[in-house]
DNA sequence: CGTGCCAGGTGCCAT
DNA sequence: ATGGCACTTGGCACG
């Protein structure tokens, strides 16, 4: 796989440009489709679903190639005004002022924004193939296997979560189908020595009250190697829990809150 | 009131810099909080309620002054990883890389961005006071609802509005012309299920305390088709009401105040 | 297409 | 801190 690497000939960068330029360079970026970035003192106009007003100050505006526009303040993570992708946009003077307006069709919105300057006009060409993959978070392998106790083992059955002992929080705490008590440790990630030492102490602190057998279950996509030994020496067990698969199992399932499982 | 311009010394851009140098950049911009917008090839991680991973690619990478982080591919609404405000960040080279790395406390939250080149940094002191303001809010219906009550209907008497009862707030609550008790839900948008299992819960609980006969109105632009077949099993009304009307009516008025009606 | 439902939702305001 | 809820929610899956 080859690295790819942007040319400098691909982003242009205009500091201070007069608005009868920046307008130029906004037409031509938005004709090939490039990823527009202009900062400097505007207003802002919208008029849809609801209708907004903005008075001046400096934002950062981004222009994406598939027509996405992001209007930024200086703080706060959402945009102050926005349209999603796939809205025409055109950019021109008027007055001496460069307006841009990106409208969107059903629903039929419009956003209109007027620079009095600019500080920094940057047309890019940026290339990104990169993947991407959300995993679950170990409380949504937890959700996912309340859900389908069976990730564990058939027959298994969740007695509670999060259930409190003395060294800490068991994740899930049941029955296997020979009416034995099993600990399970969920591990969204690899699983080393020192989860499989959580589980022990777990079962260790278990076994002191209840005097009577205990399993134990060590739940994550992968095993670090040392702690499978360990594993072995302490008597406790694996099973292979994929946080994608239970993911998967969640959106499918409509059961949203962890308290309306048992 | 004097118009705030930018001077030329409070934006700073480096193009295509060694990392080095963006990283102290960075560092200095993050202590001084400016905004720096970092535009480069980097790949991204993320580790907190759930986790993802984000192969290389061009992004734009926004640090605003409250600690937000946004990182933008060229396409698409989202930024596909982030940080809302107030999280602590530091910059750093790493065998040949720039790191940028946010954390979030509660929840424990971290992103590692690693840039493998850069192409544009950009640090800025941007100023921006300027009023932001939304019309056709589902507030400004509530508001209009409250100052023309005959929106819902002829003699209708508000009495409350963000009622608190056991299972949530009333929008508006009141009194028809035959005196009976009227609660009024409101929704901006098209009225789904959901809204009407909303206005039966206070329905239900209203009922349970007053032991006399309520009705229970929904008020949205639109109707969804599995909402009407509800409403009508559960004995209640539907009234439009359009959110760039009641906007419309309120700018008539000059009643700002939601305090000022009852 | 509309309708429903989830989101690393976020934000705002209440107790 | 937790709860309730709106949002120009946006996004996706599904009938």
């Amino acid at each position: 796989m080859g690295k790819e690497v942007l040319s400098e000939e691909t982003i242009e960068v205009l500091r201070n440009p007069p608005l009868q330029d920046a307008a130029r360079t906004i037409t031509d970026g938005l004709r090939s489709h490039r990823t527009l970035l202009i900062i400097g003192n505007c207003r802002v106009d919208y008029q849809g679903r609801a209708s907004s007003k903005l008075k001046p100050g400096d934002r950062m505006v981004i222009i994406k190639r598939d027509g996405s526009v992001l209007v930024h303040r200086p703080t706060g993570y959402d945009p102050v005004n926005w349209q999603p992708p796939g809205c025409k946009l055109q950019a021109y003077t008027e007055k001496g002022n460069l307006i841009v307006r990106a409208v969107r069709e059903r629903p039929r919105e419009t956003i209109t924004i007027q620079f009095n300057k600019l500080y920094l006009l940057t047309s890019m060409a940026l290339i990104d193939r990169g993947e991407f993959s959300l995993y679950a978070s170990e409380e949504d392998m937890q959700r996912a296997v309340l859900l389908h106790p069976d990730l564990i083992e058939e027959g298994f059955k969740p007695i509670t979560y999060e259930k409190k002992v003395e060294p800490g929080f068991i994740d899930v705490y049941g029955m296997d189908r020979d009416g034995r008590l099993v600990i399970v440790e969920i591990k969204r990630g690899t699983a080393g020595r020192e989860a499989v030492l959580q589980l022990a102490k777990y079962i260790g602190s278990v076994k002191g009250e209840v005097n009577r057998e205990v399993r134990g279950i060590l739940a994550a996509p992968q095993l670090a190697k040392g702690a499978q030994k360990m594993l072995i020496t302490l008597g406790l067990e694996y099973k292979r829990l994929d946080p994608k698969r239970c993911a998967e199992l969640l959106r499918r399932s409509s059961v949203r809150k962890i308290s309306e499982f048992l």
